[in-house]
DNA sequence: TTAAATTACTTGTAAATACAAGTTCAATAA
DNA sequence: TTATTGAACTTGTATTTACAAGTAATTTAA
């Protein structure tokens, strides 16, 4: 479907080691086997395990130390709502209940948050959705998704109550998030919002609007957030 | 002062590009020489030139074409407000104008916005600051800044108004950011904000509290930002 | 004139090799 | 027993070499 170039060799060892570590093969505080080991097991040269190491390190997967190894550091934490993917992995799933307020459906493209929307994109349509999530019990996000409507074999049956768009989107459909540009401002709970999260008249909420680049050319994600901030502040690091 | 292990070859070439490219020897669009060019200029090997550029790309210094060439792309600014540096890069110099609300003075830390104090910067002390920030003339952030009181000679009487307090940091006294943490919330404007901002009653105002760590083991940042987003919603990407 | 092929660039990937430098632990000397 | 040395690991830096693959301009053939 998509012209896959084959995966270069440190590419291909550096989507095993991450796998193994967000998947639980490698845990935190494990060190990782030594690069000569890696050399040989991947049967690459230690150039191209290095390469590899490089970009784990650079992510957070992993720290390196001369003379010692490398320790797993765990999936990073840092990319939080902030910066890269959805609330899920921000807050961590354990506390996080999603009910889904508008399922997945077909649309026309409305507007995107400010955000200018591309001829193709326009062209396309798109898939919407409405989620409301509840941290310990009590709702904190609204958001609202819209996705280009392209290719997404069985897309719009599938379950979003538990898992992350954004691991649906990548395991299936090979689709990475790469970047994106986003909006931060504090408003005034409107009624809908006040009826959401359960408040007054007043009440400051914060608002997040977010274009997010993937892998695949023109395809972008929108997003618009509300955080009832609150209990929980919006963490992040960076 | 400072233990300066001698800087190896690739990070001494990409400190020259880096600062070639931020100080505009070379400009937006720019072509970068290429790497067989590099290599003779620095008397170094392509590997070596390769890395340096890698981490450019990486940092969204250069984008980098197979076939064509390095392209520059400017200072990246990307990692603004919610991701990297202080307030002046992330809106750009030109139309922030700096009121010194208090002066950079000597202070025990208080409290530091809800992130816990080490041992050691109980004791050393801090240099307190608030500053207003306006962009085209409208008050947009205010902010309260704290900065451990080690070996910054001079630092209290240098001049806050048009400098970034990062790019002084960096400058004088080789300290840079590696990264830190943040709190966002969305509050009412209290009665100060309210005559800083010019607001009426029960405004939402934007606020984060941050924890920026330096390369200086120990020496953190701690600042409060509050911003009136009416005008100028807080951008970034990612 | 126009279209295709060649050529000379560019960056991307990969290997083989060498040595420097930090860590750990066991063997040795006091 | 205690402190030191040294060997055997680890990652860090750097060179050399080779070829693959994308780009752009020139040359060649239609």
């Amino acid at each position: 479907m998509y012209p896959d170039t084959p995966l270069p060799q440190h590419r291909k060892v550096y989507e095993i080691l991450r796998s193994h570590i967000t998947e639980g093969v490698f845990k935190e505080g494990d060190l990782l086997p030594s690069e000569n080991e890696l050399c040989t097991v991947h049967k690459v040269t230690r150039p191209t395990i290095r390469k590899a190491l490089d970009r784990l390190a650079n992510e957070g997967y992993i720290v390196r130390h001369q003379g010692k190894g490398s320790i797993v550091k765990g999936i990073p934490k840092g990319v939080g709502i902030l910066s890269m993917t959805g609330t899920t992995s921000a807050i961590g799933q354990d506390n996080l209940v999603t009910q889904i307020i508008i399922q997945p459906e077909i649309r026309n493209w409305s507007e995107a948050f400010t955000f200018p929307l591309s001829q193709l994109e326009v062209e396309t349509g798109c898939i919407y959705m409405e989620r409301l999530r509840l941290v310990n019990g009590k709702p904190v996000f609204y958001d609202i998704t819209m996705i280009p409507n392209v290719n997404l074999s069985r897309f719009t049956s599938r379950n979003f109550a538990n898992k992350s768009l954004f691991d649906i989107l990548r395991k299936y459909y090979h689709i990475e998030v790469r970047g994106g540009e986003q909006k931060l401002l504090a408003i005034v709970a409107d009624e809908r919002l006040k009826n959401f999260f359960n408040v007054g008249s007043g009440h400051p909420v914060l608002q997040l609007n977010r274009k997010i680049e993937t892998n695949r050319p023109g395809f972008n994600i929108y997003s618009q957030v509300f955080c009832n901030t609150d209990e929980y502040a919006l963490y992040g690091t960076f």
